[in-house]
Order: structure tokens, then C-alpha cells, then sequence
DNA sequence: TTTTTTGTTGAGTTTAATTCAACAGTTATA
DNA sequence: TATAACTGTTGAATTAAACTCAACAAAAAA
């Protein structure tokens, strides 16, 4: 089925009535349209012109045949037209999946702006901490949290997530504020089972890292039942500082041990191919790099 | 516009769901596949398949290409069918014209069993002596009487059209019958102004041909207002073998000097592309060679 | 009558299409 | 769990198609 390449020479030459004249349009030399309309009529076994007097005209099956091919020849254009849209213009449905606290907290306040920017975007937001494989789930975008990442996926890093080891002021004037790691275990530590690592929480000072198994009476998966377990004054937990810098600007969180980093995650977002982005995520990616700091984001600044 | 030749191989991928199988289906390697459509989203700047789990998926942009790409080919495959469709069936229009008199007497009684054994084909038939540009007019084919034809049309002989000098006996009994081809001058000649050479007319005999100016009191176009006058014994005139033939065996008119030959003419078929003729023009051609001696027509015998 | 333009075609060049073979990765099977 | 089978990719090489150039024949324009 290789006459559907010539459909486009065909085309151009019935609709400048010339040979030459559809050349020129084409790009390609005369002799060249001429062997193509030859070799089409030959794969064909049809004459589609009467080329004996100096002007053109269609033979009936050459009528029958220009009918049909100038509809293909229109479809394939909408095709291109409908594939490569999405590449130069915002707009379009964009789905996008990320974390549920992370979005609550700032993604979800982004969006209005975003989407006054961008009139033709429609997003849809799933927040949800279960790792999604976004080619199943049809997305175009997910911000995922960690360090290592499917190596089929492709990733640009938007943020970095800090953790912080704190707990309420009230709490440190009760049981005292602890000066090394390992007075944690004499500390009721509340355990965030969200973490992959739970109960060992590693310090880093210079290069090194030193971890310390540490216990409390209550665990929970749920990083706002934590922040408000910790501002209640019932022990010291590590919160990610986007979720614990509000709380610290206010006074209602105190960070402990402060000399020490904690191992920290990045914040990626995921998408499904590196190459020909499509505009609409394009914009989505930048706008989120524009209002977060790779390395040093607001919310660690208390 | 070079994508529309992928539009073939797209659309595989689509319908198989798979490379391996497209290529199969198509009949060339798995790599030719994979090249194309990988040369296909280079040349749009847009991914149209994820392939990263070994189901194949559309991305939104290939969706959308393949909603009117899939368009796109089935109105090429019609194009093909419509174009073909004339060369493989003996249907549709036919358009002939031949000349008016051998028209009336030997093709127009032809023509009802023709189209008995052809119901799919529709058959106009123009009448007419005015030689006819037969592309301009759209015609299929055009019959035409001559002994040179113009070169860059294309012809296929159909018969041999002989011309017969004869009179009625009324007027040989009255004037006398011409024994050599100078006896001419002492007889009343009609002549035929329709013949390109009207009044100066050859004789062969072996290999000679000698030419005897003749000359008349009735000159006339038509050759059965000339047959009339013949009948009624105005004179002696020069009538086409397939005009005369019935008269002569009838007794109404007498030819005369029978052991000249006169100089003919054949009858064409001529149409306009010696390649690729249409099933319909091929299956008349054969009608009119099947019912017409090449060389010793019905007519000719008396 | 001469010039210009059109379409054709052989020969040669360039580009695209294709194959082969090897590979990485995933799924199915033993 | 290990192995076999299958899928899609890709570099290198081969083949086929597309294309150009130049020369030509023929018709239209000047």
C-alpha cells in the first residue's frame, strides 16, 4: 500500500493544473513529480491523466481516484495537526498525581493562580501517597517523593523535603531538651509509620551519620495526626519541614538537636517520556520550579 | 508531508497492539516497524506510543492521531478501489463516437445485444463527422475512419472500409456501361463531397493506380441522399462498400468496373492511452473486432 | 519562425527504507 | 528459581526508492 505516499504529489498537481507548477510547490524537481505520478499509475494499472495536449485533465478513474485521496489527504493533515498541537500550545487536560500532604499543603494552594495563567488547562489533581505507575493510570505528571526512582521513568527534581526532629515547647520544659541523639532514648518518640524507616532515625554531623533506635507509645501513618500529637505536648517526632514550618515560625514547635541533619528526600516530578514534552505539562513543571526552591525551599526558612 | 506514508504502519501498530505482529502483517522486519514509528514522532515532535511495559499504549497525542490518521488510510484505500475498479469490472459510462453513416447502418444495431451481455455498463453514443478531439470531449473512444491518424493518440484497426463505383441499371441500360476508367469522362459522376478527394478518383489495378478527373451535374455531403440518386439513375458515383453492400446484392445498383480496385480506408478504434485501458472500452473493442471481418467485412461480399 | 515552457526519460546520485544480528528487558514455562 | 521465549531497540550494512541533472520532443506563446 505504498500508493498513499504519492497522495500528496497527486494532489498538488491536479490542484495547479501543472506538473511544473506542482514541483515548485512540492519542493522537488519536475522530472521527479512526473516519475512518481508514472510509478502510481503503474502500481495502480490505471491512467489518472491525459497528459497528450499541454493541459491536464483527469481520466475517470483518475477523477474516481483524486475524489477519495483529497479526503486522506485532509486527514492526514488533521492528523498531524491533532498530534502536534499539544506541543506548541497549553492546553488540554492535565492529570496530575502527588502526595496527600504535600498537595494540601502546597500544591493545592498553587493551582487557582496556575490555572488564570492558563485558561486552557483543565487539571485534575490526585493526591494520594500510593506510588501510581502514571502510564497505567493515564497521568501526565506525578510528584513522588524519594531519592531513587523507576529507571524507566523520567524525572526533574522540583524541591527538596527536609525533615526535622522537634517537639513542643511544653514538652522540653516537662522531660527536658535532649543534647546528643542518644539521650532520644530516654524521650517518648512518636513514630511516623508513613516513613519507610520507622524506628531508626539517623543524624548526620559533618560526614558522618550516626542512627539511634528509638521507641514512644504511639505510631501513626498520618503526618497531621503526628504535627498535632507533637503540638499537644506528648513527645519529640520528626516531621518533614514542609509540614512542621508553620508550626516552628509560630512557636508551637520547637525544633531539637538542630547541629544534626536528618537524611532528606527530594521531590520529583515524574513523567512518562523525556522526549516531545507536551506544552501544557511543560508549563506545569516550570511554574512549580518558579515557586520552589530547588535546594533551600521556603519552609525551611524559620 | 512525509508522514502520511507511516499512516499505514501507525495504524497496524494500533490494530495489532504490537510491533512483532504489525510487522508480520505488513511483511517486513520488526526493526523496519520500530524505525518508522520512531522516525514518525521525531518528524512531529510528539511520543504517540508509551513502551515501556510490554503493552503497547496510545499517548493523548497518538490518540489523537490516530483518530483521523485511521481516516486518513481508509479513504486512500477507497481511492485506490475507485481508481482500479473500471480496469478489473466492464461497468459505468461509455462514451463512443463514430462516424454518422456507418454509425446508423452497423454499430447502432449492434448495440442492444452489447449491452444485454454488459447490464452494468451504460453506453452514450454520439453520432457524428466532425472529427473529435476525443479528450477534450471525454470521450472513452471514438471511431474513425482514415489511413493516418493523429500520432499521439492510439488506435486499434476494427475493419477495412472498401469504396465501390456503381450506378443503377435503368442507367447503364440508357448511357452504357464504362469499360476502362477514361470512359468516365462521358458520363454523368455524382460526387461525394464528404471524401477528402471529391472529384479526382483512383483506379488500382496491379500495382498501378491511375486517376480519372470526373465531373457531374450533382454534388452532395451525404451519403444517403447520394445512394438515393444513384437508385433513381441519375448517374455513376463512388459509395462505401458498407452503404452500397445492401443495394448491390438487391439488384438496385450495379458496380462497375470491377476489376479496379479504389482506394480505402480503415476503420479505428482510437482512445486515448494505449496503457491501462478500462475493462468497459476493452470488452466493446472485442465486441466490434468479434462482428467485423479485419480485412473482409460482411458488406464487402455481394 | 523563433523562443519559451511543459512533461519525459536515461543515467547517476542521494536519501530513506529495510535487514541482520546482537542486545536489554519482560513474561511465560519448566 | 532458572531458563526459554518473546518484545522492542539500535548500529552497521544492504537494498530500494526518491531525486537531480541534462537532454530531448512537442506544443504554445511571442
Amino acid at each position: 500500500m505504498t500508493q498513499i505516499s504519492a497522495i500528496p504529489i497527486f494532489t498538488a498537481v491536479i490542484e495547479y493544473g501543472s506538473f511544473s507548477k506542482a514541483a515548485e510547490y512540492l519542493g522537488v524537481s519536475k522530472s521527479a513529480v512526473s516519475k512518481r505520478i508514472s510509478a502510481l499509475e503503474a502500481e495502480l494499472g490505471v491512467k489518472l491523466l491525459h497528459r497528450t495536449t499541454r493541459k491536464l485533465s483527469l481520466t475517470e478513474a483518475g477523477n474516481n481516484y483524486y475524489k477519495h485521496a483529497i479526503q486522506a489527504l485532509r486527514f492526514a493533515q488533521e492528523a498531524e495537526y491533532a498530534a502536534t498541537k499539544l506541543q506548541q500550545v497549553p492546553k488540554g487536560t492535565l492529570r496530575i498525581s502527588c502526595p496527600v500532604s504535600f498537595g494540601h499543603l502546597h500544591i493545592a494552594p498553587l493551582i487557582p493562580k496556575f490555572l488564570q495563567q492558563y485558561p486552557h488547562i483543565e487539571l485534575h489533581l490526585d493526591m494520594s501517597d500510593i506510588r501510581s505507575d502514571i502510564i497505567k493510570e493515564g497521568l501526565d505528571l506525578s510528584l513522588q517523593a524519594g531519592s531513587l526512582q523507576d529507571s524507566s521513568l523520567v524525572a526533574r527534581q522540583i524541591t527538596t523535603l527536609n525533615s526535622v526532629l522537634c517537639a513542643s515547647s511544653e514538652y522540653l520544659a516537662r522531660q527536658g531538651t535532649p543534647k546528643e541523639p542518644i539521650d532520644l532514648i530516654k524521650h517518648n518518640c512518636i513514630l511516623y509509620t508513613y516513613h519507610t524507616v520507622v524506628n531508626e532515625w539517623g543524624f548526620i554531623k559533618d560526614a558522618d551519620e550516626e542512627v539511634i533506635r528509638v521507641t514512644g507509645n504511639y505510631q501513626v501513618n498520618n503526618s497531621e495526626a503526628l504535627r498535632k500529637s507533637l503540638v499537644q505536648g506528648l513527645g519529640i517526632g520528626r516531621l518533614p519541614t514542609f509540614i512542621a514550618g508553620n508550626d516552628i515560625k509560630n512557636g508551637d514547635l520547637v525544633p531539637v538537636l538542630n547541629n544534626y541533619k536528618m537524611p532528606n528526600k527530594l521531590l520529583y516530578a515524574v513523567f512518562p517520556e523525556r522526549q516531545y514534552m507536551p506544552k501544557k505539562v511543560r508549563v506545569f513543571i516550570d511554574y512549580l520550579i518558579e515557586h520552589f526552591d530547588r535546594d533551600n525551599p521556603s519552609w525551611d526558612q524559620w
